[in-house]
DNA sequence: AGATATATTTTTACATTGTCAAGATTTAAT
DNA sequence: ATTAAATCTTGACAATGTAAAAATATATCT
């Protein structure tokens, strides 16, 4: 019952970091709903059984992808927060709001996997830690604005706008007459103005 | 029991209509990634190639019932906005944000066909006129508040706001431990606010 | 070390799914 | 009535996720 030395890897290597990288990878090239199993296996390079010893199901494979999607995720917010011009609470959150419709612009497939309905995702342990993370961090940046009494309805209504917003234009129904970016500023604004106007 | 009938055209009656009700009608019953092309044709007791003389494939059938669905949506838009308490556009567009709140709640998985990424469903000629009906109507309650020169992003900026916390709630994302119905409202007040003070 | 146990992967197999190609059968046309 | 067309069924195919059995590599123990 010695455990010695570092543990050295199986047949494989390290198969269970692979296949999730494989389908963090998968995500980045084709539409959510075609990365299976059997897909992800293919570009492990192994059997398309062989998952089943690390992940109980392609659920839980998906979720577990979807909990480091959401760290990236974070990561990213944070990152533009910190990064604002004009670093006062409106400022980092109007720029929390850009970088999340970029996120879900560039990632779609991944952000389609975090917030969809691909349906046989599994809500792991480190999913519900890194989704909660992420929400944390929005909820920070609008508390310094409207204070705490009112931070989770606000926060919400925050995150409701930019995240219709992402999966609208995701799902091709935004009328494309309206350019874009232009677009895109208008909407934040108002979401800010109602923010602070209630 | 079969004896007096109607005029039966063929086989087995108006089969299209009924391939549209059970697939309706499945919606009703299952969660949306389940309703397969051969559970549509089991409820109406065809068997599981005889959709394929009225619709080329799921996706057109999937696209004819979505269409379906934006209709009733559009209508439920509609009633709400006309028994508005107060007939101010302000009201009305309000009593149209919480219609729009009920119906995704009680038709989810119609809601999630319809605005979902539900993949092999087809914009189909029909889909498209009734989806662009339900926008007009919202676009003509926004530019009664805020004139027809900032109508359309407004309107974007009210269904982003709707629509997005609609798949939170149906994704399970919005944490329970905000009372549902008090939230909603505030959501709805801060989007009239950012309408307004823009 | 050799023997045995455990962990990992592959091979088969099965029930689903959507779509296609032939048949069969009912309705319509001539 | 015969023929043509439309409609439905049957059977097949390639995918999928999952499960069990077989194979193989690694670890553990004496």
């Amino acid at each position: 019952m010695t455990e010695s030395e570092s543990p050295k890897p199986y047949h494989h290597g390290h198969l269970r970091e692979q296949l999730l990288a494989a389908g963090e990878q998968a995500l980045g090239e084709m539409p959510v709903e075609q990365v299976s199993l059997r897909e992800i296996a293919r570009r492990a390079g192994v059997s398309h059984a062989a998952p089943k010893h690390h992940f109980p199901s392609l659920g839980h494979l998906l979720g577990e992808v979807a909990a480091r999607g959401y760290t990236r995720f974070a990561g990213a917010l944070a990152a533009a927060a910190d990064a604002a011009p004009d670093q006062s609470p409106q400022s980092r959150l109007l720029a929390m709001g850009r970088a999340y419709l970029r996120f879900a612009e560039s990632n779609a497939a991944a952000y389609q996997l975090m917030f969809g309905q691909r349906e046989p995702m599994v809500m792991t342990p480190n999913l519900i830690t890194a989704s909660y993370a992420a929400w944390s961090q929005l909820l920070e940046a609008v508390t310094a604005i409207v204070g705490s009494a009112r931070a989770q309805g606000a926060a919400l209504h925050v995150w409701s706008s930019v995240h219709g917003l992402s999966t609208l234009k995701l799902s091709g129904r935004v009328p494309p007459e309206m350019p874009g970016h232009n677009l895109e500023e208008q909407m934040l604004q108002m979401m800010l103005a109602g923010l602070e106007n209630q």
